[in-house]
DNA sequence: GATAAGATGTTA
DNA sequence: AACATCTTATCA
């Protein structure tokens, strides 16, 4: 049960997407704790095109800027929340996607980023949020290192530019990965 | 103030 | 493959 801290995520994002595979996801709802094994992220950095921080600070994008370990949740579509763990150094618009994870201690479709929102009912209101403080109700525990070999790298998913980039992780083989979406 | 596009999920 | 559905960004 310790907690990730500050210098974990104060690194380059695509390590850190990479290495955030297979640690827990925890999230407090009433005093229940719910824990989630890290399957799939992609890593969105401040010059990359499909980056919400791309084009400078907007009212969107603000925390996204913000200290290691903030939460910047947007809704997409209109109708699904996205959440993503800031990195790299305040000033510089960067995080990872949390796009799914494998529940442990509940049960729930978490195999796509706007499924695991709803599932542990993250909304905008965790936007800016503090995942390292004591008292946070978001937050990350080490789990258990994958295999190197386990890991794959692809392009990220749902974007139409930076499609180049294979900025995408996910564990091999595990069902909870997000299934590809159909041809837009 | 209007308009277009979007880091998706469900259904058929 | 189509659609549901609405915030945000980007103009004017």
């Amino acid at each position: 049960m310790v907690r990730i801290k500050e210098d974990f995520l104060a690194r380059d994002t695509l390590v850190v997407a990479k290495e955030l595979l297979g640690n827990i996801f925890c999230r407090k709802i009433d005093d229940k704790i719910y824990r989630g094994i890290i399957v799939e992220t992609e890593a969105y950095k401040q010059e990359d095109p499909a980056c919400h921080a791309y084009r400078g600070i907007t009212k969107r994008s603000a925390s996204l800027f913000k200290k290691p370990g903030t939460v910047y949740v947007y809704l997409i579509y209109g109708m699904y929340h996205c959440v993503n763990f800031v990195t790299q150094k305040e000033g510089y618009g960067s995080g990872v996607l949390i796009r799914a994870i494998e529940p442990l201690n509940f049960t729930g479709q978490t195999n796509g980023p706007g499924k695991l929102t709803k599932a542990l009912d993250i909304t905008k209101k965790l936007d800016g949020y503090d995942i390292l403080s004591a008292d946070a109700s978001l937050w990350i525990e080490y789990g258990n290192s994958p295999n190197s070999k386990s890991i794959a790298q692809t392009a990220r998913v749902g974007i139409t530019q930076g499609v180049d980039l294979p900025w995408r992780f996910y564990l091999k083989e595990n069902k909870w990965v997000s299934k590809s979406r159909p041809t837009l």
